[in-house]
DNA sequence: TTGAAAGCGCTAACAT
DNA sequence: ATGTTAGCGCTTTCAA
C-alpha cells in the first residue's frame, strides 16, 4: 500500500469543518446542503493535501467494493481475450470500478469454475463477467446465482443470467453479400465441422444472402472440416481442383482462409484475381500478414467486453430486473473488414 | 458483494470461543499458543459456516489490500501480454494475491503512465508490475517509487527497480546453433531495422555462433527492414534471388519469416529442402499455421510474469533490498520450438 | 491458553 | 448548513 497519505479528518481539519462534511462534498452526497464557499474549502484542502479516499474503508463501510470479476477463459491463447478485457476495462474505468481476472481453464470439468467463480467472491466483487474464448452455450456455476453476472461471448443454457454474443448471421451475410456485391455467384463455403452456433449461424447467413439474390444453393460448394489451416487447406483443394470450381470462398475462419490460401497458391491461382477469398475473426496476425491481405469479419469483443460491463452497472445501479435483460442475448454487430482478397470474377 | 456471509463473531459463537482466538487459528498467527482442541472446533466452526474472511476489513486492518496492479501495453494486440497475465495470475493465486489489471497506451506521452499507476496506487494495490510489449528500456513514473514494483519485458533507465526480460542472445543462440547442427553455413540473418535491444542482442547471438564454429561473419548475409511481414519478403526476395544464396533464414520474428516463406515460394525454393528457416517469439498463430511449421524461438512471457510476482511477493515479505534485485535485470531463456522448417542444406 | 477492547478510515443516521 | 458518533469486520495489544 501507498504511503501513509492524508485521512479524511487530514482534509476536515485543514478546511476546518467535520468530517461529514468533506465526505458529503467529495462524494456530492444528494439531498445535502452545503455552502458554495464551504465546499470549495474543502475541495481545495482536500487537493492540497493529495487526499484520495482509501478505497478499502469505503469498500467496508458501503459493501461495495468496486471489483468486478472477469473469469476468462484460456486468457493466453488469442488475442481476443485481450479484447475483451480491453473493452470491459475500458468501460470499467469510466464507472471508477476496477477488473481483476482470474483466468480459467476452458471447459474443465464444471467445479473448476465454480471455484474461480467463489476465488472472485471471496475477494469481494460486486459483480462477475464470465468470458468464453468462443461463441456456445453453457451452464454457469451454481455460486454465481448470489451475484449480478453477465455472460460474454456465449449464452446461458437456463437463460437467467444477461448475455451478449456476436452477430454471426450478420457477420456472414456482410461477408457473403460482398462477395455477391463483386459479381460472384459461385460461391464456396468452407465450414467448421464442430456442433458450435457459429457452424450453423454462418451457413445460415451464407444461405441468406443467396437466396435473397436468387441463387441456388449448392451444397457441394459446402464443405466441413475441423476449423484448422490443414483441414482448410485440405478442403480447398478438393472445391478448386474441380472443374466447375467456385470463384470465390467464404471461409469459416481466418485459420481455414489461410489454408485456402496455400491451396490457390499451389493450384497457380492468383489472389483475387482467379479466386476471392473472405475469412471470419479478423485475427491480425494472419489476415493482415497474408498476402493478398485477407478481408474478413471483426468479432466485436471489444465491444462485448464494453457492453457487459455497462450492463452489469445497470445491473447493479438501477437494480435492474436480469431477468428482463437476459431474455435473449444481445447480439452486436460483426462488421466486414475490407482489405485485397476480393475482386470480380474472371469473365475470361 | 456477496450474500451477507458469516463474520468471525459467528464462527466464534459457535465455536464457543472468542474472535481472537478464531483469528489467532485461522491465519495461524506465530507465537500464539491454542489448544489443538480449540483449534479443531473453531475450523470445524469455520467450515460448517462456509465462513471466509472478508478482505476488505482485512486490508484496511492490515494496510494490506493483497491486491496488485499490472499496467500493461496493448494488451489486445498480442497474445503476448495474455501469456503475462496467465503467469502473473497463477503465481498470485499461489500467494493469495489478486491482480488487478490496467490498459495503457504503448509510451504515449509518460503522464499517462503516470496517472495509470496513480489509479493502481488510488485502489491501495500492495505493488505493481510494469509490463511493455516488447523489450526496451524506459523511464518509470516518479509516483512509482513509492511502492514496490517489478519490471516485466523492459528494464530499468535509472537501474533502481528489478527487471526481467528475455534472454534475446541465447535465443538467438539457440536458432542458429540448431541451423549450424543441421549442417548449414551459409546463413543468412533478416533483421530488424529498430534500435531496440532485440536487433542488436539477436545479432550478437547470431555472430556468436558463427565465430564458435568457426564460420566467417559476411555482412552480406544481414539485412534489415522493419520487422513486419512484407519488408520480410523483400530482404528474403533480396538475399535469395542471389545466386550464393544461403541454405538457411534465421528471421529476427515470426512475421518476417512468413514473407520469407512467400519469398520461397515465390522462387520455387521448398523449405526445408531447399532452405531452412527459423524465426523468433513463436507466435503460434503464425508459426504452428504456416507450412510446413515454423521452427522458431519462444519468448517467455508466462514466466515473466510468473518471475515478476514472485520477486513483489519477495520484496513485499522479506522486505529485501530492490537495489539488491535491480543490479541486473534477470535473463529468462527463449527455448527453441521445433516443428518442421529446418533440414540439412542439400547437397547436389 | 484465552479474551476484551481499541481502532484501521470511512459513511450515514441523527443531532443541532 | 454542519457536526457527533456508531459501526462496517477484522487484527492485535494487553490483560487475565
Amino acid at each position: 500500500m501507498a504511503v501513509k497519505n492524508a485521512g479524511i479528518r487530514d482534509v476536515a481539519q485543514l478546511a476546518g469543518v467535520s468530517v461529514t462534511t468533506v465526505s458529503h462534498v467529495l462524494n456530492e452526497t444528494p439531498h445535502t446542503r452545503v455552502s458554495e464557499d464551504t465546499r470549495e474549502r474543502v475541495r481545495h484542502a482536500a487537493k492540497t493535501l493529495g487526499y484520495g479516499p482509501n478505497r478499502m474503508a469505503q469498500a467496508l463501510r458501503t459493501n461495495r467494493s468496486g471489483l468486478i470479476g472477469l473469469l476468462s477463459e484460456e486468457i493466453a491463447t488469442t488475442p481476443h481475450a485481450g479484447r475483451i478485457i480491453l473493452g470491459a476495462q475500458n468501460a470499467a474505468r469510466e464507472h471508477d470500478l476496477t477488473l481483476v481476472i482470474i483466468n480459467t481453464e476452458r471447459e474443465a470439468d464444471g467445479t473448476s469454475h465454480r471455484e474461480d467463480v467463489q476465488a472472485l467472491i471471496d475477494r469481494q466483487v460486486d459483480a462477475v463477467l464470465y468470458a468464453t474464448m468462443y461463441h456456445r452455450t453453457v451452464s454457469l456455476p451454481p455460486n454465481l446465482q448470489g451475484i449480478p453476472a453477465v455472460l460474454i461471448d456465449s449464452t446461458d443454457r437456463a437463460g437467467i443470467v444477461p448475455a451478449v454474443v456476436p452477430d454471426e448471421v450478420g457477420g456472414a451475410v456482410a461477408a457473403v453479400a460482398h462477395l455477391v456485391e463483386a459479381g460472384h455467384t459461385r460461391i464456396g463455403f468452407l465450414n467448421n465441422d464442430d456442433d458450435v452456433p457459429a457452424t450453423h449461424l454462418r451457413l445460415a447467413g451464407y444461405r441468406r444472402v443467396l437466396e435473397e439474390n436468387g441463387i441456388p444453393f449448392d451444397e457441394r460448394l459446402v464443405l466441413s472440416a475441423p476449423s484448422e489451416t490443414l483441414p482448410g487447406y485440405g478442403l480447398a483443394r478438393e472445391m478448386l481442383g474441380r472443374s466447375d470450381r467456385p470463384t470465390a470462398l467464404f471461409c469459416y475462419n481466418d485459420r481455414m482462409a489461410m489454408g485456402a490460401y496455400r491451396a490457390a497458391a499451389e493450384l497457380g491461382l492468383d489472389i483475387p484475381r482467379d479466386l476471392s477469398v473472405v475469412g471470419f475473426d479478423n485475427q491480425e496476425l494472419i489476415a493482415a500478414n497474408l498476402f493478398p491481405g485477407l478481408t474478413t469479419v471483426a468479432l466485436p469483443h471489444y465491444e462485448m467486453g464494453a457492453w457487459a460491463v455497462e450492463t452489469l452497472v445497470r445491473l447493479l445501479h438501477d437494480d435492474a430486473d436480469p431477468r428482463r435483460l437476459s431474455d435473449e442475448p444481445t447480439l452486436l454487430d460483426c462488421p466486414l473488414v475490407v482489405r485485397d482478397s476480393v475482386a470480380a470474377p474472371r469473365t475470361d
